[in-house]
DNA sequence: TATGAATGAGCCTTCATTCAT
DNA sequence: CATGAATGAAGGCTCATTCAT
């Protein structure tokens, strides 16, 4: 592929990035291009040098995203309690995409690779929590994935309130847990 | 206000919002008012005379919807099973809605009188519901509104299939079943 | 010609017209065809059945508001006092068109014959008031009517309230009448 | 504030306010920004690069004219002669507005800075003619810029010949004048 | 390579005018 | 004849993308 940046070139890339998450946080997808080469102190040309298209900046951005996101999943699934950790993961992105209207963008750009390998840590941190006797057992990586995106997209409803989204995580949580005894008089179960 | 409409008139306005209702299913609510003018096979300016402006005519689809959804939602309130109705109703407009993006516009534009409607007939479906014991005590309104709308845009993601949309349904069903006998043998979960 | 409107079509000529000096006195000429109509309580067809175009429409409207001036003018000049009449007669146009802005239209509606006769009117009021010894004997006509014109495009100008119309009025009748031992060698005026 | 601008781009600004100088000059503030484009030979985004409104773009084409006015009644008002500096000043800015028609817009964009030093420089030729006893004592500058104005749009009327505007012009200043004596006893005349 | 100006297609909207009812 | 809906050409403006400097 493309060889090594120089160096200047590399900053430059990750001004605007960083610049995109900002603006397309804010502004959703339809935040302007422009926009994005102002709060990265460059020009319009320079944005376009290094992604062709806005398209290729947004899932540059998403790419970078899903790194961070499967990086945090992947740590709880390797070091966390199995019995909690897909709640937990599920609670943090779903938080971070309230503030955070890029994911929107999940629907309108066609992503490849490594959405792959999200689902692949979502995977396994289902996997661990069934075994730890935390999620019913026919609960499938597949609907975990898509209760994940709703609820990301639901998020950025605005009209959400903190207290609102917790307490519908809890219903899907619940939704996904294995009731021993069936406790829930009160539903019982903490939330970090 | 204004008398009914001649007869064309009538026919033309249906045919555009019957357009725009194809074109914003296919585009979400940034697709351009020409297309939807060039679908309905009028000029630019008819679409105009009906809805003065985009976002009129954003309401206008988004109203009839509504309106379609909350008689649904209605009927199965007074007429239906108590403890089926509600997720009846959640898995109808959850499968509607995966065939229409506008509802996407339910976010951007903002909507008066008749959405308070359709909170307040799946109140009424969640109170049945409840006491009926097929849904648990706590759960309030807001969450299930928040359910619906979470899963409706997830249902846009275009990656459900019919099978996956179902078995995520059944997932958010669980998390809002009562699950005291354990009714509902094939819900199944870990250890009978 | 065109014979004989029918009486409702005669009733609707009116009405347009009266709806029209409204419109255009109020929003200038840019104002709309369809708020004539409106105003006039008659469907946009009818104004363009009775004037084919708007510039006709414009046309008819400075007609009807000429026939008005000249026919005052004419009186000014038949009955009152030769002496005044000229100033009278300026003072009073300048006066009405800063209540209505459809005057703006003379200078882009080509007009033809009846704008004649006013010109003539004013020749006649502008030779009694020379007759009279009350204005210089060199003004001419053509003189008199563009500083009519002029004065009644600067009342227009929203800026001006009636106390700086009537003080530049004044400076303007100064420079129109004769002033007994007149001086000033080299400005050119008659009997040195 | 913004540096200064590439050759290119100053080049093209310069292009496009000629244009736009001509455009506005022909068709009043009517005329339309792409005829501007075109005329200018650059595509309509540049205009709107160099100028993000239409009314912008009027604003500083009359900048641009009230400051090449201003500056020559400034020079008027320090080096010439007093008693004839206004006269001369009143006819340069009329015949140069009888070419002009962007001076219309004068009326319709609001201006901020630069008018009122016009009429301060105008206010200084008045005070200096009257020193010089060349212009009565009780004519007060808003009045000689209301002559200004309406003047100016009076010469647009197209029908102005040169000499009917000088001869025009001539009363006016007549009516400005100190004339000798001075008489004026009242100055005689009624107004209904 | 970065800059930032230029491009030009496309968007929403208005309005004079035409024409089916 | 009147009606009022339909037309369609502009108009002002935005923005992704290209390209001269």
């Amino acid at each position: 592929m493309s060889r090594p940046l120089r160096a200047d070139a590399r900053r430059n890339r990750a001004k605007i990035l960083a610049a995109a998450e900002q603006v397309f946080a804010e502004g959703g997808p339809e935040a302007s291009t422009e926009e994005v080469a102002r709060r990265a102190g460059v020009a319009a040309g320079t944005v376009f040098r290094h992604f062709p298209t806005k398209a290729d900046l947004l899932r540059a951005l998403m790419k970078d995203l899903l790194e961070q996101v499967t990086a945090d999943a992947a740590e709880l699934a390797t070091s966390g309690d199995p019995a909690t950790g897909l709640f937990e993961f599920f609670g943090r992105l779903v938080r971070r995409t309230a503030a955070n209207r890029t994911v929107v963008g999940l629907l309108a750009v066609p992503l490849s690779g490594p959405i792959t390998s999200l689902a692949d840590v979502v995977a396994e941190l289902l996997r661990r929590a069934q075994e730890a006797g935390a999620v019913r057992l026919e609960v499938r990586p597949d609907e975990v994935m898509a209760l994940l995106e709703s609820t990301c997209q639901g998020a950025l409803s605005g009209a959400w309130t903190d207290d609102l989204r917790d307490r519908t995580l809890e219903i899907i949580f619940f939704g996904l847990r294995a009731h021993r005894p069936l406790p829930h008089p009160g539903t019982g179960w903490a939330e970090s």
